[in-house]
DNA sequence: GGGTTGCCCGTTTTT
DNA sequence: CGGGCAACCC
């Protein structure tokens, strides 16, 4: 849940440091490390990076070392602030927290970037000229409004994809560039063309919207501390320490955000495993871990090697197959425990066909379930999620009970998207999204032609779709439904004001003739949908208000799997880093799928080395026991279609594998170029010296802005006094209104006589420099 | 304004 | 093969 940060810290004065002595004598939960753990923990002061292998323990280092600051008196709970990716990490820290030095626990800053990110926001919303009830768009609101923009624009969206438009500007996002600061010669395609020349009108839009995207929740407090030094200063005096979970995965905003907060007593501690970092197609840069000492020239760095997971086979195979990698900094993995049993080999088995695969995996599974191992000690990975599908049905058949993971997400579905969209509408009826979803669902009779009319009206009342339905010329049945329609969201709001979160649900989704929508249709989803529905009433018994919960469910995308059943998981591989099972199963490990094609043919050698940290990741899950597969023919889209095992079969060390049936190695065909031979392969050769950063890793066209050119310049602006006076006659460029001259400054607000003769009151940020 | 047909496309997706 | 979506028709 999203309860992190609700707890106002007193107002007391901080005693520095370095004035407290040790307090407390003996820190029981210390005896439980290893030496690099407890150095891990103990080293406070400064810059640390912690190269933590899978399986060795990092989530122990970071609560440990948070319980350790507080009760070394090192700083208040409310003075660190400690990051992670997802909502179940930074849950399950809180919770270990909270088991050592309890009710204190709750007084840190944990949270996800998102959610730290939104907090800062809200509290400072007028800074940029939001107010601080904004929303945060859903994935398909963004979506939504970036092809309305393109549609305006008269670009044809079947021929340009607004979802690859959308990808690119939050790329832009990622690496913390706002519109003006996106190099034009960025616009290396049509598509990127159009999404360079959207981004500025996107912004304008989610801004009169009085609404952030995800990117924004990073992206926006460093646009706020940049322009506010007083605001960063408070920030910066207030976390003594930072601590920063998967440190591999976070983009080049995230690594600003830190940097900024971290500027002045520089303890930061991030901890992550550049073998592990497989979302570089999202953002994620991997060069923050590769040169975290470039940044930070005086960082420790300690490496966490001892791996308590796996057995040595397994760990002789992960390492054997990931020492085929350039781009990584080096660490080894090593049973906790040399005179433990090295386990059994890893199962390497090829099959005819993909049913065959899947037919084996489960009769392996119910075999060994029969052995006493638990289903929900059992996981069958996959690359791709069309391959779940196949073992779906094979699981079906056998009666194993079994959760595919992934794909469809609980606050992504149709009917709890809907659901979300009239509390919203509840909370605040100026969301125009909002009101856009569900003001014809179920069917209200109103379609383009009287949407039309509403939203002329908005625009030339300026107000909200909602308010604008009053005045909009309507009539017949239109004008009835609409008026009832506003009539129930405003019953609703005032039921609202007494009644508990679900009975308020309930009421509108009733009373709107939603539930009956589902209700009435036949087809097999409807009951499934209304379940969702009634699972949403759950959920919402532990929120207190309509705003509480959409700020969760906004940041939040699926329900945390309850799952207490014994069951079986199918996942993809990027859905299982961070979990751990007994046994494995590793599918489909065919050349084209795995490593996939595209991955390949869009970042060559990085996107090759990035399928392989997949593989890594994958094979580094199991405790116990893996078996990796393969199928010589698959069915793809209706129809067959042959591959070669995986070249990362071979990259198996044969001392850690065993092949079985079919699965023999005459398969990959003897002639096959050793095209994956890495001493073969085409790297940057002057780069044999300097920092792994140096190496091809970064081959990109030198006009790109680079996360070096950004990083270098950041500190500058930040420090640089606001230049108020300065952009007084500078021409600028608008996206919408044109070129002008700026005619007074007040901070950021310009006002900007256009060439037009209008003079309007604009952001800077809105502006372009010409 | 709403239902139906036919066409396109098909990796991964923490928030 | 099958889902999603836009053009198309009633």
């Amino acid at each position: 849940m999203m309860d992190v940060f609700e707890i106002e810290e007193p107002n007391e004065t901080i005693t520095a440091p370095e004035k407290i002595e040790q307090t407390v004598e003996r820190l029981p939960f210390l005896v439980d490390l290893n030496p690099e753990q407890l150095q891990a923990v103990e080293h406070t002061e400064g810059p640390l990076l912690v190269l933590s292998g899978a399986g060795t323990g990092k989530t122990r280092v970071l609560t440990t070392r948070t319980a350790y600051i507080i009760e070394k008196h090192l700083a208040k709970p409310y003075q660190i602030l400690a990051v992670t990716f997802t909502n179940k990490a930074a849950n399950e820290m809180k919770l270990r927290l909270e088991k050592m030095i309890g009710s204190a626990a709750f007084s840190v800053w944990l949270g996800t970037f998102h959610a730290i990110g939104v907090k800062i926001l809200r509290k400072h919303a007028e800074k940029l000229n939001l107010t601080s009830d904004f929303t945060v768009l859903s994935a398909d609101d963004q979506e939504r409004l970036i092809k309305n923009i393109l549609t305006e624009r008269g670009i044809d969206v079947k021929k340009y994809d607004p979802a690859t438009v959308l990808e690119i500007i939050q790329r832009w996002k990622d690496r913390g560039l706002l519109p003006q600061e996106v190099d034009f010669r960025e616009k290396k395609s049509q598509i990127s063309g159009l999404a360079f020349d959207s981004y500025q009108t996107y912004q304008n839009r989610l801004h009169t919207l009085n609404a952030v995207d995800f990117g924004d929740l990073l992206l926006l407090p460093i646009v706020l501390f940049r322009e506010n030094p007083d605001v960063l200063e408070e920030y910066q005096t207030r976390f003594r320490y930072i601590l920063v979970d998967e440190y591999q995965d976070t983009n080049v905003a995230q690594y600003l955000l830190l940097r900024l907060l971290a500027q002045k007593w520089h303890n930061i501690c991030c901890v992550g495993d550049d073998d592990q970092s497989i979302y570089s197609w999202r953002g994620a840069e991997v060069g923050n871990i590769l040169s975290f000492q470039k940044f930070y020239p005086d960082a420790g760095i300690i490496r966490l090697e001892r791996n308590y997971r796996s057995t040595a086979h397994i760990l002789g195979a992960a390492s054997g197959l990931i020492s085929h990698n350039e781009s990584r900094l080096g660490k080894t993995l090593r049973p906790v425990d040399d005179t433990a049993d090295v386990g059994q080999k890893v199962t390497v088995k090829g099959f005819w066909n993909d049913m065959q695969e899947a037919d084996w995996v489960c009769e392996q599974i119910e075999l060994s379930q029969k052995r006493g191992i638990s289903l929900s000690q059992t996981a069958v990975l996959v690359r791709a999620t069309f391959q779940t599908r196949l073992f779906e049905d094979a699981l079906r058949k056998k009666g194993l009970p079994y959760k595919i993971i992934g794909g469809f997400k609980f606050y992504e579905r149709e009917e709890i998207k809907d659901a979300v969209a009239y509390l919203r509408l509840i909370l605040n009826s100026n969301d125009d999204l909002a009101f856009l979803r569900v003001v014809n669902k179920p069917k209200r009779g109103v379609g383009a032609k009287a949407l039309e009319a509403v939203s002329e009206t908005a625009r030339e009342k300026k107000v909200s779709l909602f308010d604008a339905v009053a005045w909009a010329p309507l009539k017949g049945t239109v004008r009835q439904s609409l008026d009832s329609f506003i009539y129930l969201i405003k019953l609703a709001q005032e039921k609202a004001q007494t009644a508990t979160l679900p009975e308020t649900a309930r009421f509108i989704l009733e009373e709107s003739g939603y539930m009956q929508l589902w209700q009435q249709e036949k087809s097999p989803e409807a009951d499934g949908r209304i379940e969702n529905i009634e699972e949403l009433y759950n959920v919402l018994h532990d929120y207190d208000t309509i705003r509480d919960f959409i700020e969760y469910a906004s940041l939040v995308s699926d329900t945390d799997e309850t799952g207490d059943e014994d069951q079986l998981v199918v996942m993809t591989l990027h859905a299982s880093k961070g979990l751990e099972f007994q046994n494995v199963y590793l599918t489909g490990w065919e050349e084209e799928l795995f490593p996939h094609k595209k991955a390949l043919d869009e970042s060559g050698t990085d996107g090759l080395e990035e399928e392989r940290r997949l593989a890594y990741v994958g094979l580094t899950r199991a405790k116990e026991y893996v078996a990796v597969t393969y199928a010589n023919n698959r069915r793809m889209y209706g129809h067959w279609v042959n591959a070669l095992p995986s070249r990362f079969i071979e990259e198996l060390p044969p001392e850690h594998i065993v092949i079985t049936g079919t699965g023999s190695r005459a398969f990959l065909p003897a002639d096959r170029p050793n095209y994956f031979d890495r001493r073969t392969r085409d790297f940057d050769s002057d780069a044999d010296e300097g920092s792994v950063f140096d190496k091809g890793q970064w081959k990109r066209e030198t006009f790109q802005k680079t996360a070096y050119d950004f990083y270098d310049r950041l500190p500058m602006k930040v420090y640089q006094t606001k230049e108020t006076g300065s952009r007084l006659g500078k021409r600028v460029r608008h996206e919408i209104f044109g070129s002008g001259t700026v005619i007074h400054a007040e901070g950021e607000r310009l006002d900007v006589r256009f060439d037009s003769g209008e003079i309007k009151k604009i952001m800077a940020r809105f502006l372009e420099e010409i």
